[in-house]
RNA sequence: GCCCAGUUGGCGCAGUGGUAGCGCGUUCCCUUGACAUGGGAAAGGUCAUAGGUUCAAAUCCUAUACUGGGCACCA
């Protein structure tokens, strides 16, 4: 503790290591004990962790930590998820700077890849997790595709067939064209985007004028199986029931009537693509209508579309345009805006495509979801967040979870000519073939806090762990994965996998736009544990967690929690230094002190002691971080150092032994109770910090997460002490304020004069603290009228400081008028309010009380205020 | 189109009914033995707008504007 200014990296090195010997986030179930849990989010094994990671795990820490204190038997499952597509797409673009791909590498070769690097993988973020001081229980580390989670996967999905709420079939769904795979509804994203409106001329078959559409896909025609019209629409019901021909093609499509089409939009005529569209297969199937695939998996234009086959639609669309153009079909071409529909992995643009694909049966699962969101049993904070949610589980539509990729769970399910295909974990015998397709990865992450304690085996842990308590997330992924993991937790075991979700927000850059790569605005949270430490970063994270709000991520914000950890090192340092070498037998206890023999000082910074961390305990509770990081942060900083150490020094060097020993306990035991309640955010400095005093605190603990908070009396609260303490604090302002004023720096000490009905106290019992704190020689009693004196005035005190010859007497008076100023601008506000109470029937006494405090205080400034200045006229 | 959130000093944010707070930044002063990653002092806000409820509104209600987000639709 001899370093000036705290280092972070011997201290975490150090830490890190003791923490690792003794197992110390390890977790087994103990009797008697109440569990507390958290399963990780877990990270994709694409790469390594960024600065959302960051606060997403120290949330959780901080969480986990808090709980530890509290008494809890705490566990945190740390894992990593195998991330389909994401983590495909990773392999696959090393590949292609290799000059591969992977159907030349092939299944097995692929696979084997993919293995490597999950392991390198794994081995970085689980690396980053410990840096970031995560207390994980390490021994419990999961894989969303190692053997005991694929037998959950297995077991899931063998249940759900078994209930029949799980099917293939052919239906449209979102389809990727690069990554080769169906998308679930939730796994695309949509964006503005600007593009045309092309009318164009359907003839009527046989000859003559036809209807009009407008489209924004004319590629698509060569799938349309009918041209529709709402059933109202005068234009155009002379059509209806006729046939008209498909330009270019020249295949003859039926004119139907179709509520769903609007009149207003393009020209009222609607070609019909089933294979193409949702609204279109929707109206298909009212209708009878066959449904032609104009466009094939790769993208390209099929055989239906003639001429045209083999073009990719971007090809396909801009020469089918020209070509209508050049034949005369095209009427009109209009700019349009249109939200594309995009693949959140690879940015794409999806094609709405029939394919025959695995589905789960949502909407029996989503009931019970919703029935225990309704009940309460699963909440969700902040509460705001809800609603969507919520409004998600009315609306769903089934899961799509096939994905033609390699990497994840292959389907269990096997074909054989002629038979009904089977559920198996392998080959049922000669002659059948395993579905090609694997999961949606988030099928396994829905199963994860199932999974991470052993179901479908349900031991000891399960009894102990599960169901777990909090679940600490991003709103980005409330549908994709918060909801799917109540859907199949309730499914399963027939309770809510975690009872709470803690919803947090993106962290952005400064000037709050998202980060990315393309944008160059990405921190790397590696960089800032090097630069400030991890303290630092976790402070300056935590310090912005407001529940589901975003954070502007500054490193500004880093620079000021580093100043404040190494603030706290500093006080612990003067502390040490005013410690005795040897500590005495037990060290220094709160309950050893005279509680009555206490000074104002000390009663005062106990009771907000008290407080602090009191507020701070309950701000975790209530998953508040930001607030019991600021909580805290004014506390130490503003409270502890600022004036109760100021005020020590004084008191360590004086004669009265008794009083510096009692000085000693009350520094001792709060700075380490800070450093307890501190600890869930700082965990280094704090446990450091606990470390040098434990001697002196009669700490029997080799951690500080073994020795738990401090259970602060809640007697210590003493709000006479805190009033009193701030007239005080109000005097000592007062008189600096004068002294910078006047220029007159705190280290030239002068002597003043007190007056005013709070002088005797300040004089009898608060005169060295003025002394000491406003560097005041000598406070003597008011006598008389005091001549060439500036005046500073304070509640109930008024001091006069006389400076024959220094100060300017003019502006003196003009100051002293600017305060005058103020004091009846108070006044009028405090006799406002004082009226406004008075005049209604209930108000609250108390409030009547503080008022009229406010108001005489007011009062009695502007009084001291005006009498000087009458003295100075 | 529907829903939600936000709008508070130069910037970023707290603050759910009783005289507006914090961090950063700004200005002036201080290198006094915990800390210049510090200390002291100061300037700076009609709390988006318009109504309403209340003795009392940044805070509750209703509209409006702007910003962000979600959902649906978009031929």
């Amino acid at each position: 503790m001899d370093d000036k200014a705290y280092d972070p990296k011997p201290v975490e090195e150090r830490r890190l290591a003791a923490w690792e010997a003794a197992g110390l986030s390890r977790s087994t179930p103990v009797k008697d004990r109440r569990a507390y849990t958290i399963v990780i989010p877990p990270p994709n094994v694409t790469g390594a962790l960024h600065i959302g990671h960051a606060l997403n795990n120290t949330l959780q820490d901080a969480f986990v930590r808090h709980r530890r204190l509290s008494g809890d038997e705490a566990c945190w499952v740390p894992g990593t998820d195998h991330g389909g597509i994401a983590t495909q797409n990773v392999m696959e673009k090393q590949l292609k700077a290799e000059g591969l791909d992977r159907r030349a590498v092939g299944r097995e070769a692929f696979l084997e890849r993919m293995q490597a690097w999950t392991r390198d993988c794994k081995k970085t973020i689980l690396g980053q997790l410990r840096r970031l001081g995560c207390t994980l229980d390490w021994e419990r580390e999961a894989f969303t595709m190692d053997s005991a989670r694929a037998e959950a996967v297995y077991r899931a999905f063998e249940e759900l067939w078994k209930k029949g709420l799980i099917y293939r079939g052919e239906r449209l769904v979102n389809w990727c064209v690069r990554c080769g795979t169906a998308l679930s509804d939730i796994e695309v994203e949509r964006e503005e985007r600007k593009g045309g409106l092309w009318h164009i001329h359907y003839p009527l078959a046989g000859g003559g004028e036809g209807i009009v559409v407008a489209t924004t896909r004319p590629e698509t025609m060569f799938g349309d199986t009918a041209v529709a019209v709402n059933p109202k629409d005068a234009r155009w019901a002379h059509l209806v029931g006729k046939k008209v021909l498909i330009p270019l093609i020249d295949r003859e499509i039926p004119v139907i009537a179709d509520a769903a089409v609007e009149f207003e939009f393009g020209t009222g005529g609607l070609k019909v693509t089933p294979a193409h569209d949702q609204n279109d297969w929707d109206i298909g199937r009212r209708h009878g209508l066959p449904a032609i695939k104009a466009i094939d998996p790769q993208g390209k234009l099929t055989e239906a579309a003639g001429p045209y086959a083999g073009l990719s639609r971007e090809k396909g669309k801009d020469q089918v345009i020209a070509d209508l153009d050049a034949k005369g079909f095209l009427r009109k071409k209009e700019d349009h805006k249109s939200a594309v529909q995009t693949c959140y992995r690879c940015g794409s643009v999806i094609e709405p495509l029939l394919s025959l694909q695995w589905f789960v049966d949502q909407v029996a699962l989503a009931k019970p979801a919703l029935d225990a969101y309704d009940r309460g049993d699963f909440k969700i904070h902040p509460p705001e967040r809800g609603k969507p949610y919520r409004d998600w589980l009315v609306n769903i539509r089934d899961w799509c979870v096939s994905r033609q990729i390699w990497w994840g769970h292959r389907i269990p399910v096997w074909y054989k000519d002629g038979e009904k295909p089977v559920v198996a974990r392998s080959s049922p015998g000669e002659g059948w073939t395993q579905d090609p397709d694997v999961l949606d990865t988030w099928f396994s992450s829905a199963l994860w806090p199932l999974a991470v304690f052993g179901w479908p085996a349900k031991g000891a842990d399960f009894d102990y762990y599960y169901p777990t308590s909090t679940l600490v997330t991003g709103y980005e992924i409330l549908y994709l994965w918060v909801a799917r993991m109540q859907m199949m937790g309730l499914a399963f075991d027939g309770r809510v996998p975690f009872r709470d979700a803690v919803i947090h927000g993106i962290v952005r850059d400064k000037s709050g736009k998202k980060m990315s790569k393309s944008l160059g605005n990405v921190v790397d949270p590696l960089a800032m544990m090097d630069k400030y430490g991890t303290d630092a970063l976790r402070f300056a994270l935590m310090a912005q967690a407001h529940p589901g709000k975003d954070i502007p991520f500054d490193e500004q914000t880093v620079v000021g929690a580093r100043n404040f950890v190494n603030k706290i090192w500093n006080s612990a340092r003067f502390v040490l230094m005013n410690l005795p070498k040897a500590p005495a037998e037990g060290g220094y206890r709160l309950s050893s002190l005279d509680r009555a023999r206490l000074e104002l000082a000390d009663r005062w910074i106990l009771s907000r002691f008290a407080g602090a961390t009191e507020l701070a305990r309950r701000r975790l509770d209530a998953y508040e971080p930001a607030a019991a990081a600021e909580a805290l942060y004014a506390f130490v900083w503003d409270e502890f150092c600022a004036w109760y150490i100021e005020l020590a020094k004084g008191r360590l060097q004086g004669a009265d032994g008794a009083d510096r020993e009692a000085v000693r306990a009350i520094l001792v035991q709060v700075l380490v109770g800070s450093m307890k309640a501190l600890h869930p955010i700082l965990p280094f400095v704090t446990e450091e910090i606990f470390l040098a005093l434990r001697p002196y605190a009669g700490e029997p603990a080799e951690f500080l997460l073994k020795a738990g908070y401090h259970e602060v009396a809640q007697d210590l609260r003493d709000p006479q002490a805190e009033s009193e303490m701030a007239r005080v604090m109000a005097a000592v302002t007062a008189i600096r304020s004068l002294r910078a004023q006047l220029g007159v720096p705190l280290s030239l000490k002068i002597a003043a004069v007190a007056d005013g009905p709070f002088a005797p106290k300040i004089l009898d019992e608060h005169r060295a603290y003025v002394g000491a704190l406003a560097g005041l020689s000598a406070v003597a009693p008011f006598s008389s009228r005091p001549a060439q004196s500036a005046t500073a005035v304070a509640d109930g005190v008024t001091f006069y400081v006389p400076l024959a010859g220094v100060i300017d007497l003019d502006k003196e008076r003009e100051r002293l008028r600017k305060e005058l100023a103020r004091a009846e601008a108070d006044i009028a506000k405090c006799s406002a309010k004082l009226k406004n109470l008075a005049a209604a029937a209930g108000a609250p006494p108390e409030k009547i009380a503080e008022a009229k405090a406010q108001a005489e205080a007011a009062a009695s400034r502007k009084d001291q205020l005006e009498r000087t200045l009458r003295w100075l006229e």
